[in-house]
DNA sequence: CTGAAAGCGCTAACAA
DNA sequence: TTGTTAGCGCTTTCAG
């Protein structure tokens, strides 16, 4: 059993109340009690029990975060940039993996509220009715991040999707592109990436250039993705460049155009988006739009802190800044 | 504020004693008392508060997971593995990066003592012998994953890295190589990389090849670490192959052959180690040595598991089949 | 400036 | 089978 509050007390010749005080720089304690206690706990070695002092003031520095999953290519960063923000303030995180599973959802929410969080940070791709309803109902401060809600009722971290889809495919437009191909998700359902489809509706509309569905393929945003939506669409169509609304799924084209002798940049200019690690490595490097991932999770959790401290915050939806990066895989 | 005990008890009509034991499954608990405890459960959404729980059982259910930097590419898996896992037997994860920083390493495990850890996952490739003696005062039931001690004193759970890289070069060599190169790590320094500098040399003795000094590069393990070495021993020596210490080297090596002109694998044979991700998707897809690291992290977490409930356990120092994984980077 | 004591929400003797 | 009660280790009034 390590030394509790008592045996420091003990050893000092001072109540226990004291010990309290200088551990948390409270009141004037008297220079001579203050340095005796000091000495009591370096002696023995004393470090406070946070669950006991959590329970006493409801405050457990301890903060949630719920992802997918945290061996996806997308999500490490954002948790990085979340748990250094967190270490500065002396927070620390219970990291919890969804699958996109609803009920695991909910019942990880239920358990962080059983610990007593303070705070949770919230990644998902599928903002269900009843998680919000159960976040409500835990009250406990949360922050979206990657995805929200659609009247911004929750605060939130996201990138423009539909500016930035919007600006890779008038890219590839001005690059001198006539047919456009699209990989991803087009359906809604509460997720941001259908918003990449509207950014490249609306691009195609603008440049008034005809949206034709044959070269639109709606299937996912992974690796195998992009391999069966570019076979799919090449079969019976004769495309220029195609946009993937993820990097994955670049990837997954990129290779499979690869294994048919098109060459990309040359003949076939291929975009992705996200700017995961890959991107930067691949052969050839990805011409994508970046999401600042660390940002989300470091801006997500700084924001998260300052609503649990209740400090004001003037601007609770941040839409941060991303970038195209130009690379080797569009001409 | 959330309902407690005693509400339920009161709601129930019973003492919170009667609660308590019906949430915990204690004695047997007349079966109509239990049930109206159970619907004043219900009726108020009563969940109890684990940290109460904690102080009085002495037990978080919260385990902590020591990591150098989850948005690195090895490390994620492992994370996942271990929450998985973790997540069956109703254990949480705190997750602490500390870039191999020593004296965050020592700050963390203070904290996750603090913070009443059940029991902590440790990877560092440093393992500092101050870390060993903090361990030992903390008491708490620690896992090493990836790297071990020398004595095998603490449990853990590796490959045997020696070996895969003995199979690497072995595998080179078969394929008709006569000059391999290395990039990675050679010295020592309690680091588990350095073993594979080790299997690399023995791979060439029993093959009576000669050891070169000049096409070992020692600098690290990272993509600019291969790209820089490679074009450090083809400057000024003619190797058909080379054996990178980790997939992130191959790939720095590919890239810098590629710029070359130089192809692989037909003109040169490069082996990863690791199996990371970007292996299977990088072109060339990487030959490489797969550490298993999903279940690396799985089962030192269900070792973890075992000691903290003091269950027997046969072994403790587990080490996991490697598998050498074929692919395009090799002829 | 310091100490005594109550209590955070729960579990686990001990009684009844 | 159930209730009473003493803490777990800490913070925080309230006195002194």
């Amino acid at each position: 059993m390590a030394a509790s509050i008592k045996d420091v007390a003990k050893e000092a010749g001072v109540s226990i109340a004291t010990v309290s005080r200088v551990l948390n720089d409270i009141n004037v304690v008297n220079e001579e009690t203050k340095k005796k206690v000091q000495e009591a706990i370096k002696k023995l070695q004393y470090r406070p029990n946070i669950v006991a002092r959590s329970l006493k003031t409801q405050k457990t520095s301890t903060i949630g975060i719920i992802i997918p999953d945290i061996s996806s290519q997308f999500y490490p960063e954002i948790v990085r940039g979340a748990e250094d923000v967190a270490n500065i303030y002396n927070y620390n995180i219970i990291l919890c993996n969804t699958d996109l599973d609803t009920e695991k959802e909910m019942e990880y929410l239920r358990v962080l509220r059983e610990k007593m969080v303070e705070g949770i940070l919230y990644m998902s791709s599928s903002l269900q009715p009843k998680i919000f309803n159960l976040i409500d109902e835990l009250q406990i401060p949360t922050v979206l991040i990657e995805n929200r809600d659609e009247d911004k009722k929750y605060p939130s971290v996201t990138i423009d999707n539909e500016a930035g889809a919007f600006d890779a495919v008038n890219y590839l437009i001005k690059k001198g592109n006539k047919k456009i191909a699209y990989i991803g998700n087009k359906d809604n359902g509460s997720n941001v990436t259908y918003l990449r489809y509207e950014g490249y509706k609306r691009a195609l509309k603008e440049n008034n250039m005809e949206l034709d569905d044959k070269v639109v393929y709606s299937g996912g945003l992974k690796v195998e993705d992009g391999y069966e939506g570019i076979i799919h669409i090449i079969e019976e169509n004769k495309i220029d460049s195609v946009f993937c609304a993820s990097d994955e799924c670049a990837i997954g084209a990129i290779n499979a155009l690869r294994e048919r002798n098109i060459k990309v940049p040359e003949d076939v200019d291929v975009m992705g988006f996200n700017d995961i690690y890959e991107a930067s490595i691949f052969y050839p490097k990805i011409t994508t739009i970046a999401q600042p991932m660390y940002d989300m999770g470091s801006v997500g959790m700084r924001l998260l802190i300052k609503i649990i401290n209740k400090q004001k915050v003037e601007e609770t939806n941040f839409e941060l800044p991303y970038q195209l990066i130009e690379r080797d895989s569009c001409k």
